[in-house]
DNA sequence: TCTGGGGTCCTAGGACCC
DNA sequence: TCTGGGGTCCTAGGACCC
């Protein structure tokens, strides 16, 4: 296979929460409906393009998407059942191939190269996942292929929704290299600007052989696979780890809090939460981290590892009191969060140990 | 219009060990 | 008399993504 160019497809869902609410509600259909965590305080996580078409777009703010479009309906999020169909979505396309690298709840990457070849372009297997997927699922995808991973997905974000966009290698330097750098996927809204300023200001200025050094110090120890994948070289490898690296859970006050009461209450509602996720997925964890953010959004991390592993609602509870009481925090609080990392399957676990001495 | 909640990976300093 | 060097783990914070 070195040598050889794979056909990696980036399959991404459109509007994903915001359709899955239409499938099981047909009247929203070809409304302008947006996903909300809260209604009046909190941001839009997802809108239908009916709603975009106002200028509704994710990570908005509601109150400032009601007014660019009076008639938005608002739903709820509802992780469980996202999630349900998200596993419906993956094993339809893990009927084409087990080279599936799921990336987020409604996108994966597929390493299609021995499937392509029961077709006569790549273009008929894509449209025929999208269309299968549409019949099957009411899903609707748009779909990029190129040789690696990268490209692949700058590709799918060409068309949506229910575009196929094809990138070959030989085509990087019409289609990709002139795409501003505020576009590509992985430099984001801190790095974007710093590049800018040293005139870096399209992908094919990454290349620029003079500027190396100073790109390096801008993009740290990954410059080197950058540069690469920006060209086509490799980047390509299905990662098949599902594992679940971190597991945690936050949440903001309506109004921001300062009596004990209700911080503790909330603590033990989200150690409930974290236990119980961390018991469905089979595993353990002794490094334990607590996020606190007050009013003016100032965010403090603390972390603890202990020498044993932690899984009970009473036990993750009583090791944050610990945490948070140590900080003295005088100011209101907006958020609070707690978060495992490190995971280890229960079977590792030196849980039992503890027990015995 | 003040800014959700779920993640992953990287950086940098310090502790500790050989 | 100035105080090696490498590896690993821990903690805190940050950038980025959906």
């Amino acid at each position: 296979m070195i040598g050889l160019d794979r056909f990696i497809f980036h399959i991404d869902l459109n509007a994903f929460y915001a359709v899955a609410e239409q499938i099981r509600n047909p009247e929203l259909k070809d409304l302008p409906v947006a996903i909300a965590g809260r209604r009046g305080k909190g941001i839009i996580t997802t809108a239908t393009y009916e709603a975009r078409a106002y200028g509704v777009k994710s990570a908005m703010s509601t109150t400032e998407a009601l007014r660019l479009c009076p008639n938005l309906t608002f739903v709820e999020v509802d992780h469980p059942y996202y999630s349900k169909l998200s596993k419906k979505f993956v094993n339809f396309l893990k009927t084409y191939t087990d080279q599936v690298e799921q990336v987020s709840i409604d996108e994966c990457y597929l390493d299609l190269t021995d499937v392509v070849k029961n077709y006569q372009r790549p273009l008929d297997l894509a449209y025929e996942i999208q269309t299968k997927l549409y019949e099957t699922l009411e899903l609707s995808c748009s779909i990029g292929i190129s040789v690696n991973k990268f490209l692949a997905k700058m590709a799918s974000d060409m068309q949506k929704p229910m575009g196929i966009t094809l990138i070959r290698k030989e085509e990087v330097i019409n289609k990709i290299y002139p795409i501003p750098i505020n576009e590509m996927h992985g430099i984001g809204k801190i790095t974007a600007p710093i590049l800018m300023e040293h005139n870096i200001k399209v992908i094919g200025d990454l290349l620029n052989k003079d500027k190396y050094l100073l790109i390096k110090q801008i993009l740290g120890k990954n410059t080197d696979k950058t540069l690469e994948k920006i060209q086509g070289i490799g980047n390509y490898e299905i990662s098949l780890d599902e594992s679940l690296k971190s597991i945690g859970h936050s949440s903001t006050f309506l109004e921001d809090v300062t009596d004990y009461s209700i911080i503790t209450q909330k603590f033990y509602s989200l150690a409930q939460m974290v236990s119980n996720r961390l018991k469905a997925h089979k595993v353990v964890s002794s490094t334990l981290t607590v996020t606190i953010r007050t009013g003016d959004f100032t965010t403090v991390t603390r972390s603890v590892t202990f020498d044993y592993d932690l899984q009970d609602t009473d036990e993750i509870y009583e090791e944050v009191l610990l945490i948070f009481d140590r900080e003295n925090v005088e100011d209101p609080i907006r958020l609070l969060g707690i978060s495992f990392s490190k995971l280890k399957d229960y079977s590792e676990s030196i849980y039992q140990y503890r027990l015995e001495i």
